[in-house]
DNA sequence: ACATCTCTTCGAACCGGTTCGACGATGGAC
DNA sequence: GTCCATCGTCGAACCGGTTCGAAGAGATGT
């Protein structure tokens, strides 16, 4: 390459990386040369001697009980944005757990790390600590200290969903949440979701009750709903699968939209009208991850949590209480 | 490393690397102190020293037709059978196109490719046969000449559950398959499963009809269906997140299972009562793409098209024709 | 006792870039 | 016309492994 455009292989590394002013008469002839030759810099050979690999990792989570549509939006934005910064993607799985962590860190394969899913008491915070690779989590653990953290403020997710129901006159509200298991293994956005509802009812005045939904109990939840719950009129969805077979069922007591108001919390799948929600922007906060790991690469490190301030669009699903 | 142990950094190679014989004491020596100092040999210079970077990339489709849930299963199978083989899966989306393929093949940052949702007439097969990167592509495309696919065998799959309705004795049956779009940009397995469904039907003398179907179209389907065929007592589903909605749509005209009898075709989700399908193998799918894609990385190619033989199971979806 | 062979280990070259110090050329100030 | 700063480029060291040839130590055969 370098004898090809006739320059020293020094030559060709400023032209590439513009950390030394080169004439322009020079520049042109490299890159022509570049053109001609197809060449493309060996990433081992660059990563060795520039003690950076251009590529960061992605934890990606695997549990059932995490809604993978979701979790696949956010590993796209995440590629895509981190390719904006020249970088490429390592997946990880949670299989390997917090060793697969040590592993491409220790063996310099990646720049940074983006773990998704994050658990109020995570296993892999304490070895992020120990190892002083930058890294940023999507989701909030208890102990954020020295932490990077993105996610979407679901606190206020779930409050903007109570206070759009009580401002329509609503009195009685019921939140129907995730699988039981997700609350117990004490995923934060969840908690913190119910915690903003139940906050903001508490703010309003509003009866409110709560209630953990998997796809199987759908119709368990709306039987005790219906029969100890009847004078609900707004409910909040916080679990995106279980919508239809959640509408259908109200539907068969009776119960249909908008009399019964509906707000949803994330996407809500095809198949379904379309519904009043507060919109999980998993490509801003994938994106910004992104953007917030690449400043640590460079720089000293500014810990702290990022939360996403979500919007609540308004559709056909929720009117005035009858 | 080298030093603590107090052997030359060659011997630490030959111990790691088992490439020629070592002492059993000297063996020992330098994994006491690989140990001790936590010893990760650097990717980079693995790399660059050895032509290779123990890294293969995984290029997964972004389309909106693409059922997201049964992607991920591919991926997560797929990082799973690489580590098995000691590499990791570097991640790239449809955004970057065959670009993508052309700069990881030539920064030498992976020793292989899988390619995800291949389509019959693919612009990126043409990038891979110029690239001599070994690769193997999950899905067939039109021309496979020279290369390594592996799939689902989708036509045995629509053929089974024909002659497995046939078998219960019915006589007119229907298909209800993926969007339009997937059939209009010519994805392999779509046009190969109602192949395989129709050739069956016409062996077996069974009156059959096939009807794409997207979320939102699936009341129109089923209102074709009651209307217009209604001696149909067999139903082949292959759309996975139709299902719920169809079978609901269907009990609205008074079509319960397993008066009508329904055989899907994939993983059949949650919240539907189970139903007797085809189930789609994704790891084993995936496994094997790792498989023979490490042995293309190994030695010579063995190209050629390996399927999947598909397993119907019987549950209690489908019974003889009423 | 000497030539040979095997087993284990080392040294040196090499993989392909990056980075720093230095050197020659050019231009401006005095 | 000399002195000094600036600009553009080069050479060499280095990043941390892998690989091959060869050397040294024992074992074996004669």
């Amino acid at each position: 390459m370098a004898r090809h455009a006739g320059v020293s292989p020094s030559t060709v590394s400023y032209v590439l990386s513009g950390k030394r002013s080169i004439s322009e008469a020079t520049t042109r002839r490299v890159r022509e040369s570049i053109d001609a030759l197809g060449y493309q810099p060996h990433a081992g050979a660059r990563s060795l001697a520039s003690r950076r690999s251009n590529v960061i990792a992605l934890v990606i989570p695997l549990r059932e009980d995490v809604h993978v549509p979701v979790a696949m939006r956010f590993a796209v934005s995440v590629v895509t944005a981190a390719r904006a910064f020249d970088h490429d993607v390592l997946l990880l799985t949670q299989g390997e757990g917090p060793d697969g962590l040590r592993r491409v860190a220790g063996s310099a394969m990646v720049d940074g790390v983006i773990v998704m899913d994050v658990e109020a008491d995570d296993a892999r915070v304490p070895v992020l600590r120990s190892l002083d690779l930058p890294s940023v989590l999507i989701g909030v653990p208890e102990d954020t200290e020295g932490l990077t953290c993105v996610d979407l403020d679901f606190a206020a997710a779930g409050a903007a969903c109570v206070h759009h129901l009580a401002d329509l006159g609503h009195t009685e509200v019921a939140f129907v949440g995730q699988p039981p298991s997700v609350y117990e293994r004490r995923t934060g956005f969840a908690e913190r979701t119910v915690a903003g509802f139940e906050e903001a009812a508490a703010e309003r005045g509003v009866v409110a009750t709560s209630h953990p939904c998997s796809p199987d109990t759908v119709r368990e939840v709306v039987g005790t709903l219906v029969g100890e719950h009847p004078g609900v009129t707004g409910l909040i969805v916080h679990n995106e699968p279980s919508v239809g077979p959640l509408l259908e069922a109200f539907a068969e007591h009776g119960r249909t939209v908008p009399g019964l108001s509906v707000v949803a919390i994330g996407p809500v799948p095809p198949g379904v009208p379309p519904l009043t929600s507060v919109d999980l922007p998993a490509e801003e906060v994938g994106a910004r991850a992104v953007g917030l790991l690449m400043d640590k690469i460079e720089g000293p490190a500014h810990p702290g949590v990022t939360l996403q301030v979500p919007r609540l669009t308004t559709r056909q699903s929720t009117a005035p209480r009858p």
